[in-house]
DNA sequence: AGCAGGTATTACACCTGTAAAACATTTCTG
DNA sequence: CAGAAATGTTTTACAGGTGTAATACCTGCT
């Protein structure tokens, strides 16, 4: 049996300071090394596309819901700043993937839509990137990766009642 | 039982694509959603001591080695970038809290080390630190915690083995 | 009209990584 | 053995992305 990352530092730890309760670490920092390295291998496939992640994210999310978003709905959906949501869609926009209109009983609002460009884009890339992601967990045995999904479930619900996570 | 919001993406992709093979979602999303909010939430205790969670972790990789470590060592300890970390330890020793030296024998390293006042503050955030996160798992029944943090381990060494992760 | 509140954008400061530069050492070669 | 080339370590320069706060604009109510 081999240590991971986080085992050897917990180690190292208690080598140094046997007191410390080292317990959350080994949940923690092991969700954040593994969405490190999780995240670093998503971006490439979409790189080959000329798109960043959170663009992605931004084109994802019109895409699932099937209408026009404003921008404080897709601000909201994608859990960042109106700020970086304004940039990404001029740059989205310059790209000729989304189109906006603006709201006509109230001025201060726009609707954002995909373009048929960037609806297709999505639905190319989208089964890629599954596809990608999937051959990176292959070889995870099953009973491993649904444990995994449902537990992190009921951390991602305790989290979001616990935290921020004030949706719908 | 209710959805958290992972669920609830995929449930609105399945509607609009019945076709999609949504699985590596329900794990990468979750694991991507649980780090955010996390290091959001880790994030808070340490700004009250005026640091940033990446110069945390430099001193962090300093104590728990024990001994003085090199920028490049440091980089490779904490995932970053070599100027990333030259601009971190810059502000650490301007805040007094590393020294450094040059190698004697080869004058291209330096070595780096936790001042007094360095070593002092880490040994009193540090467990801050983890009271902190201990209690924003806390409700979390055993079993789930215990689960996650023994599935994560499997997935880490997986995707260590299978991406970057070249270490010792 | 004026004001309170909501929406989007702009301005600014900061952090990060890639690539180039600066500097030191080791190795090769004539 | 000297000097050149290759290698190694750190820092600097630059470009890009992000969030906070300030700004511009709009609506709806009093």
């Amino acid at each position: 049996m081999t240590d991971d990352i986080v085992a050897s530092v917990v180690r190292q730890w208690h080598a140094v300071n046997p007191e410390l309760d080292t317990g959350p670490m080994e949940l923690i920092g092991r969700i954040n090394r593994c969405a490190a390295l999780l995240q670093q291998a998503e971006d490439a496939p979409l790189r080959a596309a000329g798109l960043t992640r959170a663009e992605f994210d931004l084109l994802g999310a019109m895409r699932r819901n099937d209408r026009e978003l404003t921008p404080g709905e897709l601000a909201r959906e994608t859990f960042s700043s109106g700020a970086a949501v304004t940039k990404r869609l001029r740059a989205l926009q310059e790209s000729g993937l989304i189109g906006r209109r603006s709201d006509v009983r109230d001025r201060r609002v726009a609707h954002v839509g995909l373009t048929d460009e960037g609806r297709e884009l999505v639905d190319r890339l989208l089964p890629e990137q599954l596809a990608y992601e999937r051959s990176v967990l292959s070889g995870l045995d099953e009973e491993t990766r649904d444990g995994l999904s449902g537990r992190l479930s009921a951390l991602l619900l305790h989290l979001e009642g616990r935290l921020g996570g004030s949706r719908r």
